[in-house]
DNA sequence: CGCCACATTGAAGGCAGTCAAAGGTGGTGG
DNA sequence: CCACCACCTTTGACTGCCTTCAATGTGGCG
């Protein structure tokens, strides 16, 4: 998919047409960054935000002793830091690339002018922010309320639903990421994770072969992912 | 405080003259809850949003078993809910006055059109989103990546902060909620809380006296905030 | 005065993190 | 093509923070 297409699906630039999209284009700049490639670090100047292109991009908190919490996965289309320009003047996370990446860059006064000439993207933003925070009140409630098991459970029938096939085996599908990194987004580490799907697969809800997921028992996992104790 | 005074300095009406803020008292509903009412229900549709005049109001997540994650505790000024507006159609959490409380109430089709005359609104709704991003944002780095003692000594030092006078004994102020809200609010259980308080109490590092707090350390107490083990 | 919600303290148990080691996987270069 | 290496994953044993359960203390208010 080319870069106009991915802007054009993008919700932040939504309703506006080729010639507004064409603008959009001519103030960003485009950025390519290898696997592990750090994009910005915490409490760094917030000059800009970003929108990916093509590859995937971890938003994520590092603790003093090194455990990482990922605040979020993006993935084309989506942006990132857009909130970093309106709230404060620093970042409040780590961005780093999860593969080969390319994202196109918006400096913050560009992007404020735009604002100005298209009364809509304000909207649009308004959206955007609005769907993030209601990300970040799940992330709390889970990290808050729910144990390991349930977290992943929601987690797995979320990925379900979004990019699981139908097969004789139940539903199938892969992975986004690899197990440490989803550790990190569930809000724990590598080994629990394992142990925590060892319990799923021991009791047939789930099959796992590599970052290929099969689901056995779909109402079983959707009670664990509703808080009904493993 | 009168609802005119605090209208114009909440956030979300700065940059309005004497004539918006008429228009925006006409769109509204005055409400006033007594203590432990339940304003809205999570998952209940969001019809419009509030501006805390006077009073208090909690907003929170409850686990199936009764545990409560306060998300927010609004003070007079300040807004809750404009983020259900825009994404979703449904509330995402509980809502509850701590005191007798007094809000302005904004149906949802009103605000819109309310937005759609004055665009310096949804500037300010911008920022407003992204400043509730920022503090969730800190929230999930503090249950993910802190101790009970780490979250503990930074609300103190925030509280002191905001609310601290100096005394030949130390900095002083209360405490804005009870202690089992407290414990609430930094994701654990009274109990909890006050084993920690007695840890810093033990250390002479603060006094408490009912809800009454003395820094007595505010150095140790900075770097315990800042992740320095207890 | 007595009730009731809030707060404190102790003892015990559990979930998840830490430490350590072995097994697996993919990528790179010889 | 294969050997090597780095990184990811899994498993086991142990530790520790926090929760649970239970009992007692306390302060405000009818």
């Amino acid at each position: 998919m080319n870069t106009n297409e991915i802007l054009k699906k993008c919700p932040l630039f939504s309703g506006l047409g080729e010639r507004e999209i064409a603008e959009v284009t001519a103030i960003s700049t485009s950025k390519r960054y290898p696997k592990g490639a750090l994009i910005f670090s915490e409490d760094e100047e917030a000059k800009g935000f970003f929108v990916v292109i093509s590859g995937k991009v971890k938003v994520y908190k590092l603790s003093l002793e090194g455990k990482e919490q990922i605040l979020h996965i993006v993935s084309p289309g989506e942006t990132f830091a857009e909130a970093a320009l309106f709230a404060g003047s620093t970042y409040p996370a780590f961005a780093e690339s999860l593969a080969q990446t390319q994202v196109l860059y918006f400096s913050k006064q560009g992007f404020l002018n735009l604002i100005r000439e298209n009364p809509q993207i304000s909207l649009n933003i308004i959206a955007s922010l609005s769907h993030w925070l209601r990300k970040f009140v799940s992330l709390v409630e889970e990290l808050s309320l729910k144990d390991i098991s349930t977290r992943l459970s929601k987690y797995l029938m979320d990925l379900s639903a979004k990019s699981g096939r139908s097969s004789e085996r139940g539903i199938e599908f892969e992975l986004d990421i690899s197990k440490s990194q989803l550790a990190s987004r569930l809000g724990t580490i590598s080994e629990t994770l394992s142990r925590a799907l060892k319990k799923l697969r021991d009791r047939g809800i789930i099959k796992v072969e590599g970052k290929k997921i099969s689901i056995l028992q779909k109402e079983a996992l959707e009670e664990i992912s509703s808080g009904i104790p493993l």
